[in-house]
DNA sequence: CTGAAAGCGCTTACAG
DNA sequence: CTGAAAGCGCTTACAG
């Protein structure tokens, strides 16, 4: 067994009472009594047990995170914004995964009931209706990247039409004029927006033309999707990926056929992940700042703990960063851009 | 306020006890009354307080993980071995951070205690006396790469020496003599295996010679010490980072330098990072399976908390991957392997 | 300055 | 099959 405040209170000669104060930092307690009774908790080795503090306190010192999944680069960054704002605040973070899947998401959501003071949930998948459901009402909550912004809680998004559109405009600058898009899964709202903005920008150009590929932002689905458009019969003189993994797939695929990026092909992501400079040619993305994103969201929840309602402020737009793999942008002089 | 398991006795004109019998499955409940209460509970969007039901049932389904840090690449893949395990048993991961620090350890071990059924703990830093003294004594804890192998915890830990010692002697294979190491920071017990092994492997061979340079496993250390070897009087002709990120940081540093990898000098990581094979020259390396040290860990805690109590079995050893950065091995017909 | 008592939200013998 | 009661380990008014 453990040992407990009572053992504690017993081998001290005094309350349980005393001593909660005593560890607890209370003034009223006598000097000598305080040391004395330190002194047997840490004889004894006594942790308080969380559970039992909390349940009387009402307050964890947690946040839960609920992400699709705990690793990769994206997830990996986003943890360590959220733990950036968390460990400022002495809060920890208990994560837990979906797997992109809602009735995951629904059991992580009962999981965490009781054991966290908020919420950061990333649902890019589930359809509004199941995540509002579930969602408990008296826990604050704060969402990431998901589709259900209803107003009940507080949402924050990279803006993945806003980012694809730029990169569309880019390759439309660059003289590309057939672009192939390597498109995420339907179901994922990220890769729906990116679809979106990539529409958007081409639906401005008279003589663009776009075809949609479909992968699952893994680096095998952009490779499966390089080998297609590598056999295309009339080949598209540019590829966007709608992220970086699926990108260097690509890059790959295109490599084996003997096809160069960028002389025959222009190439580039999402995402702007650690890898994309890294390779050759080094990759022309759009920089999201995921941390900056997991920070914001987790800062958005502490203020709500504290009674601050204010709306989160938008994260900062996606920039592109311009690298090799799309060939030379026009020079200044022959090519005005047209914006 | 949030919806207890009173309110839902209430609304449904039973007693507590009956709620949390028929929630919970147990058999002696009508099938009506059961499916009259399952309707409550999800009318009044109840979830089950699971602070308060872990404290008298002595189970918390979840795993406590302390880590360095919760992000990048090695942490990521520790956590997806660990996400795997867990999930696999129905237990979540609570994660916390203890930045290499001894007191954040102490920090985190306290704010876990009582919310998890047992601690999976990496702490390469701190020394084993800090360790013992706050571990607390009740909880089952699986320890990883650390010092601290005490008898008194199960322990996991990456083969380093070996993997280091491997490495070294295929530069020496490859007819390197002359070699550099960029080593971690002392107090890191990882790195000072690595630096071990490389020594040990270094004096077998008579005409060796070995330097060494301290980094601190990021990057950017790692570019300051290619510069640092770029401008040696006696260039070594390896150059041998105790990781990857290192490794990638002194190429750079050479690129700059005009010094060509490996044509002027050879290059060796460790950790076989996915980014590893994407740079040019690809990254000869040491393959650890940081997955399967997270996956092995936690299914060593689990058996614990099953009451099985065999020691751990160790994790496969690290694999030689050799890629292009180091210069053509021997050729088989030439060169016999000493081994 | 210290202690006795109530109570946080649950679960589980113990009765009936 | 269902309920009243005890108790998990804490904290915090309330007395003294």
């Amino acid at each position: 067994m453990s040992v407990t405040i009572k053992d504690v209170a017993r081998e001290a000669n005094v309350s349980v009472a005393t001593v909660s104060r005593a560890l607890n930092g209370h003034a009223n307690v006598t000097h000598a009594l305080r040391g004395r009774i330190r002194e047997v908790a840490t004889r004894l080795r006594y942790m308080p047990h969380g559970a039992a503090r909390s349940l009387i306190t009402r307050r964890t010192q947690t946040l839960g995170a609920i992400l699709p999944d705990l690793y990769g680069e994206f997830f990996s960054e986003l943890m360590r914004g959220m733990d950036v704002a968390a460990r400022e605040h002495n809060l920890h973070l208990l994560v837990s995964s979906s797997h992109g899947s809602a009735e995951e998401t629904a059991d992580a959501l009962r999981a965490l009931s009781g054991r966290v003071d908020g919420l950061l949930v990333m649902s890019p998948h589930a359809d509004a209706a199941l995540l509002a459901q579930n969602l408990p009402p008296a826990v604050p909550t704060v969402l990431m990247n998901t589709r259900a912004g209803d107003g009940d809680y507080h949402t924050l998004a990279i803006d993945n039409h806003g980012g694809a559109r730029t990169m569309v405009r880019h390759l439309l600058a660059c003289g590309h004029r057939r672009i192939a898009m390597i498109a995420g899964p339907e179901s994922n709202f990220d890769a729906e927006e990116r679809l979106r903005g990539v529409r958007d920008a081409l639906s401005d150009q008279a003589d663009g033309e776009l075809v949609v590929l479909r992968g699952d932002f893994s680096e095998k689905s952009g490779y499966m999707a390089g080998l297609e458009i590598q056999r295309m019969a009339r080949r598209p003189q540019a590829v966007f990926a709608a992220n970086d993994m699926m990108a260097l797939g690509c890059l790959f695929a295109l490599n084996v056929a003997g096809v160069s990026v960028p002389r025959d092909i222009a190439l580039a992501g999402f995402d702007d992940i650690p890898m994309a400079r890294f390779v050759t040619p080094p990759l022309t993305t759009m920089r999201v700042n995921i941390a900056e994103l997991g920070e914001r969201a987790a800062r958005t929840l502490i203020g709500t703990l504290a009674g601050d309602d204010t709306p989160p402020r938008g994260i900062g737009a996606p920039e592109l960063i311009i690298r090799e793999s799309c060939g030379s942008p026009p020079s200044r002089r022959t090519a005005a851009d047209p914006r």
